[in-house]
DNA sequence: ATGTCGGCGCGTCGCCGACAA
DNA sequence: TTGTCGGCGACGCGCCGACAT
């Protein structure tokens, strides 16, 4: 005749220690520490939230937001022990920005200490391990280097080893050295803590000797998806973030409980609805947009593209002139989060996501690459440039057709198939160069809003077209002046003033990258609006260039376009032959 | 590498066939046919929510709404088995209030048919029907009358039954009529069943065969609480709707999912967050107050107050004049929801929820009752006057010292223990009465801003000042003059003047009840504001007495309160004697 | 060094009639 | 009529070394 409702009404966050949490979210995941400047990604955040996310209806949503990272909760997820991290940002005015940031006290292992600082190991289960009724077969170094010292003398030699989980709480299992020959196992304990997590073979185990000498115990869930589609990145190297759809404590009405509870075969959570994900990214990129601090939730997943990145990393990437052929490495984790990789690829083109239209200029997945092995990584077309790295620092954009000395241990690197289809800026007569200018000079139009993010940002990058992967160059400018080099980096007028002379501002050096020597004649700012492919007729490709009046009464000279005077804004169209 | 998000991003809502609703929702439960007139009680709805919901913050909800049923769903929750319905409601604008109701179409089991039309049969599971490895003990009459005819001629008499469940998924149980005694049995199958459910002893299991010929398996949860605290209340013969924290589908944020999945211990889904449910009630509530159509989830558990009721079955129990001693019977589900009993008490008096002192006037748990046996009962304190049933229509709250002629079967009714302290209205020396009227005349103040909900409705009610229950009286009156007589039913003045000699509108008739014979004069509005009993000092209660305008000039007369000139808007203060 | 297999013992599930309420 | 108990058979969990990789 009672009915009492035991409510928990605001479940208690634990956080758990660092440490533990790093062990189970594997080594691709880095976190920003406190303090540190990052920039948070509204549209890697929305990119997980089965692409509902509709920015369009957000026009003022940039897509990129600098912030400082106020604090972080390591967390666990009550029912399925994953870990995640609430991450608490500020974003940072403009003022605001140029504060130099604290480089120190970058929390995660640093590479060379990775090794050393080993006091956790993770084992992948295998089919025994995950049998029902079966035993755990511990690795000897595992049970040498992070289990309690076992006594050898005894026949067989047994204890019992204690294990905290990612709550605090304590399991028991039977840890035995025999068989022929002799190994160590986990018998009793073990299978009731298989069928409790509901583990299943692939999922991984983590054990970690705590710095106090307490044993603890972490699951990492094997990738359960099946099918392909998703891309995937990766954080290491970078303190990158992987999704979340999740906003923090007092957003309205979204309640992280939920999901789970299933059979042994749906290990994961089941993350909210996507519509519910989709407005938690809306609302946190709104208030970003604010400059309201606001909450994102990280959950350390391979396969979650990382939307907060270090400010440093990205600076960094942007500093880099990327060119179409440059040769690179990028980590991921192997198939079953045991080890990190690193995969070889080649820069085939600079690349504005189709998706994204709505953020031409952003940075995300900026590179268009071509792996060695592409069987591997079939579904990583485009990644950020501040999760790859270099292994040559010269580019060489000419010089595609040459072996690369890199090659991968295993097989020939495959190379892109542009090779014959790079077009020679020196020559007006290449197929991917229009016959002239077209379009009104004088036409009258409307330069789109631009978005009040750090177009600094966008001293970046260099495009190729070519015919398999026909870019449209994209640069929305500010007050950077810009030159236009179809099939050549699109470079700032600084940059370019040390390596092209240039009409308006003659340099004497004539460039030290002579492949490229293609001097470009052109000043004040210039936008080029894209016309996807798909959008064109007849086989053409179309863009639109927009020209600042700033300029006016000037000549601006644009390679593959011709030269026009610039007389108040004008709009000149460039038809690409397919 | 490859993370693929499976979202059930709108779990289909399947509805099930009404009669296995109502089979495993329970004899008490009752739903308001489409297209009836209800009362929606805020209040009720938010009851539950752990008393979280503070209406003081919404000062323009009213506490009851009518409204059309505009559409029932009946579901069953995914994880537990549980049924509830969605029900939209429509709110009647005032236009709309008089439109007569259609009372033909009642859903659910008329009294009378109830015996006959048992096509259902529901068993509370013993230790050994639960027990790990056992089997179920079908009752003969389950066996004979719902099961599919077994043939006898067999030895052993066997058959294989198959038995959908709410979500339609089929259960095959091995149905065995052995033993010596012979009885039929329910063995392989069985307790798989019990384990997939989660069942435990004390739970109930519905079978019902269907207009098809199919069998179907309902489970209903036994209530799982511990210790005292809640109410108790039932929707027998009302059409009374029980609790439910959440809204409609198209509610921010409000996921109906999760919880559940624990241990066999936790059979009953936690709902949500109390939090979020405080919220949907206030949601529901607000868009009511605002005529907007809303939803609201019905639990048909016992014990969950029923917060949307036939307006007839409100109205029916307005127009009884509820006096203390009215003898009553309620019905219940038994603790095993096997069985529907009536219990007998007897009305002390009629009180205004403490905690709802933000509706003084509404006619929520308006009885506080004594029952005749209070072991069972004993967190039943007050109750809803559409839920009782009177034994005698006639009141005799002077006469509560005879021994009730209602007597219940078993034993002697306890009686409430107040009559000696019954105040008798024609003393003024009577414990109760203050010496005289306190407090300011002239005192200016402001009249608490009066809801404009139907005060129609408040033209119930009695009440009686014991000690034992020691009772404010409240009545917020709006347009109707109002009468207050201390120990005597709170009636209109229109009331009032068929019974009682007024002043200001002299009533040949001397009243007919000679026991309340008292006479009281007085016209205008009056608003007592309550002081609680808590608020008292030195063992007094408190109330104040306001008194509106608009009767300048006279003078008014309440008994106990005395007389007083009407000039303005005047308080008074009336001290009661504990 | 460790994944997987077959052997096998024991615990417990689950079916049974006996018995009693 | 039906709730509970003890008996007991059988299944399968879980521990084992053998063997292969």
């Amino acid at each position: 005749m009672i009915n009492v409702m035991h409510s928990l009404s605001k479940p208690m966050e634990k956080c758990l220690d660092p440490q533990l949490w790093h062990a189970c979210a594997g080594g691709m995941a880095q976190i920003p520490p406190p303090n540190s400047k990052v920039y948070y990604f509204c549209q890697g955040h929305g990119e997980h939230a089965n692409g509902n996310v509709d920015f369009m209806k957000f026009p003022r949503i940039p897509p990129l937001i600098l912030c400082r990272v106020a604090s972080i909760k390591y967390l666990a997820d009550s029912e399925s022990d994953e870990v995640y991290a609430k991450i608490r940002l500020m974003p940072l005015r403009g003022d605001e920005a140029d504060v130099c940031d604290d480089e120190s006290g970058f929390v995660g292992l640093d590479k060379s200490e990775e090794r050393e600082k080993t006091n956790s190991f993770a084992k992948t289960l295998t089919q025994s391990d995950a049998n029902n009724g079966g035993g755990f077969s511990v690795p000897r170094y595992c049970a040498e280097t992070i289990f309690p010292r076992l006594d050898y003398c005894a026949e067989p030699p047994v204890q019992t080893i204690l294990a905290k989980d990612v709550h605090g709480v304590v399991w028991k299992f039977r840890h035995i050295y025999r068989g022929t020959p002799r190994r160590h196992l986990l018998t009793t304990g073990w299978s009731n803590f298989v069928n409790q997590k509901k583990l299943v073979a692939g999922d991984s185990i983590v054990f970690l000797r705590a710095e106090n000498g307490d044993l603890c115990v972490g699951i990492r869930r094997a990738k359960r998806g099946i099918g392909g589609g998703a891309e995937v990145s990766c954080g290491w190297n970078t303190g990158g973030l992987g999704f979340s759809g999740f906003l923090g404590e007092n957003v309205v009405g979204l309640g992280i409980g939920g999901g789970g509870g299933g059979r042994r075969e749906l290990g994961l959570k089941e993350r909210g609805n996507v519509k519910a994900e989709a407005e938690a990214v809306i609302e946190a990129a709104s208030l970003a947009a604010n400059g309201q601090p606001f909450e994102v939730v990280y959950y350390p997943r391979a396969g979650s593209p990382e939307f907060v990145v270090r400010e440093s990393a990205v600076k960094a990437a942007m500093r880099v002139q990327w060119c179409s052929g440059m040769r690179f490495k990028m980590a991921f984790e192997t198939e079953d989060s045991s080890r990190i990789s690193w995969f070889m690829g080649t820069i085939s083109s600079l690349q504005v996501d189709h998706s994204n239209i709505h953020w031409p200029n952003s940075p995300w997945r900026l590179l268009q690459v071509v792996w060695d092995e592409p069987d591997l990584l079939q579904n990583v077309k485009r990644v950020n440039p501040w999760l790859v790295e270099l292994v040559s620092t010269m580019a060489m954009p000419a010089a595609v057709h040459q072996v690369s000395p890199f090659s991968p241990p295993r097989k020939r690197p495959r190379l892109p198939q542009m090779p014959t289809l790079v077009s020679n800026p020196l020559s007006p007569s290449s197929p991917l160069c229009p016959a002239g200018v077209q379009g009104a000079r004088h036409a009258h139009f409307q330069l789109p809003q631009l978005q009040p993010f750090d177009f600094k940002l966008l001293d970046y990058g260099s495009t190729l077209l070519t015919q398999t992967t026909p870019t449209y160059a994209a640069a929305a400018l500010s007050k950077t002046p810009m030159f236009l080099l179809f099939g050549q980096p699109i470079l700032t007028a600084d940059q370019i003033s040390h390596t092209h002379s240039i009409d308006t501002e003659p340099n004497s050096s004539d460039g030290n990258q002579d492949n490229t020597a293609n001097t470009s004649n052109a000043s004040g700012s210039a936008l080029i609006q894209n016309f996807p492919p798909e959008a064109s007729s007849d086989g053409e490709l179309q863009c639109k260039v927009f020209v600042e009046s700033e300029d006016v009464g000037r000549t601006l000279h644009l390679p593959m376009l011709g030269s026009f005077d610039v007389e108040q804004r004008a709009v000149h169209r460039c038809s690409l032959q397919r």
